[in-house]
DNA sequence: CTGAAACGTTGACATTTGTCAACACGAAAC
DNA sequence: GTTTCGTGTTGACAAATGTCAACGTTTCAG
């Protein structure tokens, strides 16, 4: 588990920060079942998680609860609500894991630890920070200017493997539809 | 017009890098009129922009050659299209100006050299990327789960100013909704 | 100043998508 | 093994939004 952390970070760096084990020994290990929320809208978010396994779901309540997903992150990406996380305010968003995950944890203090005294660390940051805006991007560019039919199509491009490992009704809320438009859509291609 | 910088980098750091005016120097200035384009979807972006007075508009055209407007950049706001700045890709978005705007740039160079000479411009970077991917996720949130009617109450909450200040197509494009629907639903206030 | 072009509004209508309800199916719980 | 619950599908209908066209107004170039 931890070993998939480090890979992950030399693939990253291109080759291993020398005290890359004192930055391994930084995190916690975290197993999850299936729908257990790590993160609740209002708290604030306390860790920045790398999934090893599994899947998590980011999303957020309308005001009839409906749930709709801003992000699905799977093995080998980072999880964090960032916003909450480096300014210490209230997360807007929620995170549950989708299914049974292996999770790697930090905490801001080793962050900020890891941060100041590993330059390449500070790099992996920036990294998980533009990847992360990368994807927002994207997605805004995508969801502004597609039809439901669109985005379906745009998801079996963008993210293939999703379409078969996740339930129809997240893929729907991560899309933006209803699950009924997505069943009959599903349909016409 | 780089005095406004000067004023925001301090503002941003609490106080004043020793070097300063080294960091004001790599800038160069441009003026621009209306409507004039500085980045073009599929080329690189060389320049990240601090927009000293005016506004911007970052948009895709989708198939039709219909504009969708990702964000909006006023004055004392960098703008740029990172990803492409960053990773030397071809741009995914347009950049053109709505009012004339004087803009300071500077280029992959002089940026490089800065952040690597002057470690508060590295967390000047670092504080620009949280914003726009703070208000990538603000976007997203709101789009995935907003009527029409209710983005226009959003937007009139979160960027008040926009509404009068700029034109009903322009904003109708931001929202993500027809001219029309746009001009509608504005009656029903 | 003047004419062309872009913009904003409104109406009529088509299309897309959501909602509600019913039902079949399979997975999980007991 | 049976029950229960969540999921996926389908139909009927309603609501939201887009498209096309017309027209008056504003803006801007010449």
């Amino acid at each position: 588990m931890v070993n998939k952390l480090r890979q992950h970070i030399i693939d990253r760096l291109g080759s291993a920060p020398d005290n890359i084990d004192d930055v391994l020994a930084t995190f916690h290990t975290l197993k999850l079942k299936r729908n257990e929320v790590i993160l609740k809208q209002g708290e604030i978010c306390k860790y920045v998680y790398f999934v090893a396994s599994g899947c998590l779901q980011v999303f957020v309540y309308d005001k009839e609860m409906n749930e709709t997903t801003r992000d699905i992150i799977t093995e080998n990406n980072w999880c964090s609500e960032l916003i909450s996380f480096g300014g210490q305010k209230p997360a807007t968003e929620n995170i549950r894991s989708v299914e049974p995950s292996d999770l790697l944890a930090i905490d801001r203090q080793g962050f900020q630890r890891l941060t100041e005294t590993v330059p390449q660390f500070d790099n992996i940051y920036k990294q998980i920070l533009e990847a992360s805006y990368a994807n927002s991007v994207y997605r805004i560019n995508t969801f502004v200017s597609l039809t439901a039919l669109e985005r379906i199509k745009w998801l079996m491009d963008y993210r293939p493997k999703l379409m078969s490992r996740l339930s129809s009704k997240l893929i729907a809320s991560y899309l933006g539809i209803s699950q009924e438009t997505f069943s009959r859509l599903k349909g016409k291609l």
